[in-house]
DNA sequence: GCGCGAGGAGTTTTT
DNA sequence: CTCCTCGCGC
């Protein structure tokens, strides 16, 4: 009988075969892993294993998704398994348990926003300058002890804290002790917390392992310590661990994520079986070399190497132009292009940059050519301030202790409820260890005058209010009420501009959400509707269906595919980003290394590397030079293309770009006018400026019959040439090595005569 | 308490 | 360039 394995490749074969024990999957770019897992999930059933004692954990709910519907489609009861993120599967445990470490099960979920807030108010409590100490870099420096699962009481007992990391520890100890008084969690706590009621009620503990008898990890090699810690808890009792990842990229040290979880897996599962998946199905030869040469640089890394049967391809395009505007009419141009000459779709383009604020300037080549595109994360959907205002309100509603909720609601809209009185009812509430909403309905005694306390009260009664119709409608009715009772509504709609319309706009478009949740959920509660609001991204709304290119950053590409890619910016300073570029700390490089090759591997069969002299940053114009890695690409899988304006490029940093014919000599002499005068700030000084002479002919400057010189095989005579696709095929006789065959655009074939 | 305008600070990447 | 804060006058 045909087994459901058998199309498997080997190695694949044996990962989904390997079902006890710990198993370390090193899984190349494009090698099938989410396969593989799958696979092994039905592979599991299959043997009799209960789909209830099997959880998957992924990296976001995208691919959590995707990964459960093709274990159903394997076996229907794969449906049955759990399958979810970090974060939603620590706040599903967290519902059921918290009670046991001292929150209620109702707490609510602050996002980085919120966390600030929170931070900011910290800060000012403890009349720490905000100047010296920003809410955001404190809040980071929170956010890495959290991740490294060092709580505030053993934070400040360590030695040798300096003075910064004094205030910080004193910072850090209150800032949690609010949020447990706001019964609240930030993104952080919500692994924290669950590994601490692991740590603290060994029957928790317990109840898990036994529930997930066997769990498997994607993407691992993003891990931080306290998942790390989490998985390595919940599997200790079976040992039935699968973690897939692949160290290569592994791009979110910056977030806390420990790249040595993979690289020690080894260790700390000494009988761990390994497979690495090495075959890749996703690109062209030519691409998955680029790739290849890029990573290899990296020191500290598992050694492999990707290769693939499939064909050779189009050259990589470099493209140089002068600013980012041509940039973006370059890519459009070159979409159209292909729409036309070929039969490409528009979803079959991805556009990559490094910063989201790359974004606009492609948007705006592409309105003005007509191009249909979506641009996936940026600014969350549910970021938007009045997405947010509506989700405090129902989250003041649903959680009276959230205070910073109910302090962005209470005089939004204005309802005269003023900063002075709210102060002075905050301050009470801190000292006196009430809730604000409860010192708030005692606002009359506190500010010693019924009348100033009036809009309060009234205020107060609102919310009892909306508590209680919370408990007879459903969400999106719910939300209805909300916009009416609260003059929420009424307010955008009196403004009448195009922006309140926008507002009025986005808000109904959330409400459409709430009814696709009420649809869709299990249980459609408001508590399930804040959670879905807190931990969705925009890239898990990521759906190839409309005809679109898709605009994103090269963090959110990861675990995509796109037959054609373009990574925009690919200039220093920009990519890799300054700050990695100028740390002195190789491990910073080496992440935008790893961050570069992710790009580069989304692509299936053409990929574009676009790069401007010119480009505006905040407001400034600045210079950049191609991305060092560019060089890091043999010239060989190249295929250089220059803007309207642009001849040879402005540099010698293209080692692999030696046979620009006329303007070398033009070079040196711009670069000396240049180098005196507009020095961009904080990119290294150097700058260059374009010329005015054309791009390089297209034709090949050879026929068959004349002499050219190859690199690596010196003089030999063309034998003939024929087109291929969008280049041309020349076959070249030597005298020692014999005939061999070039692609014009590839090779460096140059006439000798 | 509110609205407006000036001034300042800040941007890598995100669950 | 853009978002946010602050200070002022009403």
């Amino acid at each position: 009988m045909e087994d459901f394995l058998d199309s498997l490749n080997p190695p694949q074969r044996e990962a989904a075969e390997t079902t006890d024990g710990a198993v370390l999957i090193l899984a190349g770019a494009g090698s099938g892993k989410t396969r593989v897992i799958t696979h092994r999930a039905a592979q599991l059933i299959k043997l009799g294993v209960s789909p209830f004692n099997i959880l998957c954990i992924t990296f976001t709910n995208k691919a959590a998704r995707e990964m459960k519907e093709r274990v159903e489609a394997l076996t229907p009861s794969g449906s049955q398994i759990w399958v979810s993120t970090f974060h939603s599967l620590c706040v599903r445990i967290l519902r059921r348990e918290i009670a046991k470490i001292g929150y209620d099960k109702s707490f609510t979920i602050y996002d980085a926003d919120d966390s600030e807030r929170l931070m900011k108010r910290t800060l000012k409590e403890l009349n720490v300058s905000d100047k010296l100490f920003p809410p955001r870099s404190v809040m980071s420096a929170v956010s890495a002890l959290k991740d490294e699962l060092v709580p505030p009481q053993v934070y400040e007992k360590r030695a040798a804290l300096n003075a910064r990391e004094g205030v910080v520890a004193r910072v850090y100890a209150l800032y949690q002790k609010r949020l447990q008084e706001n019964n609240a969690l930030d993104f952080d706590d919500l692994i924290f917390k669950t590994v601490e009621l692991f740590l603290s009620r060994p029957d928790a503990l317990n109840a898990h392992q036994e529930r997930f008898r066997y769990i498997m990890v994607d993407e691992y090699q993003d891990t931080n310590t306290a998942q790390y810690t989490l998985v390595r808890l919940l599997s200790k009792k079976y040992g039935n661990l699968c973690v897939v990842g692949d160290d290569d990229q592994s791009i979110y040290a910056w977030r806390g994520a420990n790249i040595r979880n993979i690289l020690d897996f080894e260790k700390d599962y000494p009988d761990a079986k390994i497979v690495k998946l090495e075959q890749n199905y996703r690109s062209t030869r030519t691409i998955l070399s680029a790739a290849n040469a890029v990573i290899s640089r990296n020191a500290s890394r598992k050694d492999k190497r990707l290769w693939s049967e499939g064909g050779a391809g189009q050259p990589v395009v470099v493209w140089q132009g002068s600013n980012e505007r041509e940039e973006a009419e370059y890519v459009a141009d070159t979409i159209e292009k292909h729409r036309r000459q070929q039969d490409w779709r528009f979803a079959d383009f991805a556009v990559l940059y490094r910063t989201n604020s790359q974004s606009r300037a492609i948007e705006d080549g592409f309105v003005r050519r007509g191009v249909p595109y979506r641009v996936y994360g940026g600014t969350r959907f549910y970021d938007r301030k009045e997405i947010r205002d509506v989700a405090a309100y129902l989250r003041a509603v649903y959680n009276p202790a959230d205070s910073v909720s109910l302090r962005r609601i209470i005089n939004t809209p204005r309802r005269g409820i003023g900063d002075a009185s709210l102060e002075r009812v905050e301050e009470y509430a801190a000292e006196s260890g009430v809730p604000l909403i409860d010192a708030l309905a005692d606002a009359g005694r506190i500010l010693g005058s019924p009348a100033k306390a009036s809009k309060i009260l009234a205020f107060v009664a609102m919310m009892d209010r909306l508590r209680d119709l919370s408990n007879e409608l459903s969400v999106s009715d719910f939300i209805r009420h909300l916009l009416g009772m609260t003059g929420y509504a009424a307010e955008l709609e009196a403004q009448n501009t195009d922006e309140a319309r926008d507002r009025l706009d986005n808000i109904d478009e959330f409400i459409g959400k709430a009814v696709e949740f009420e649809r869709s959920a299990d249980t459609p509660l408001l508590s399930a509707f804040l959670e879905e609001v807190a931990l969705v991204a925009d890239i898990d709304a990521y759906e190839a269906g409309a005809d679109a290119v898709s605009l994103m950053t090269l963090h959110s590409a990861k675990g995509l595919e796109f037959p054609a890619v373009f990574i925009t910016g690919f200039e220093d300073g920009l990519f890799p980003s300054y700050r990695a570029q100028t740390s002195g700390d190789v491990k910073d490089l080496e992440e935008e290394r790893r961050l570069c090759y992710v790009g580069i591997t989304r692509a299936k069969s053409e990929l574009y590397l676009t790069m401007a002299v010119e480009r505006s940053r905040n407001g400034q114009t600045t210079y950049n030079l191609p991305s060092c890695f560019l060089k890091e690409i043999p010239s060989d899988f190249i295929k250089r293309v220059y803007g309207k304006k642009m001849s040879a490029p402005m540099t010698d940093d293209f080692d692999n770009e030696i046979e620009i014919p006329p303007a070398k000599h033009q070079i040196g002499e711009f670069r000396q006018k240049i180098a005196i005068g507009n020095k961009p700030a904080g990119f290294g000084g150097r700058s260059y400026i374009m010329q005015g002479t054309p791009a390089p002919a297209d034709n090949l400057g050879f026929s068959v019959g004349d002499k050219v010189r190859a690199l690596k095989y010196g003089v030999g005579e063309v034998a003939a040439i024929a087109p291929a696709g969008a280049d041309y095929e020349v076959t070249v006789v030597f005298p020692a090595a014999g005939e061999k065959k070039f692609m014009a655009g590839l090779s460096k074939l140059k006439k000798v005569d």
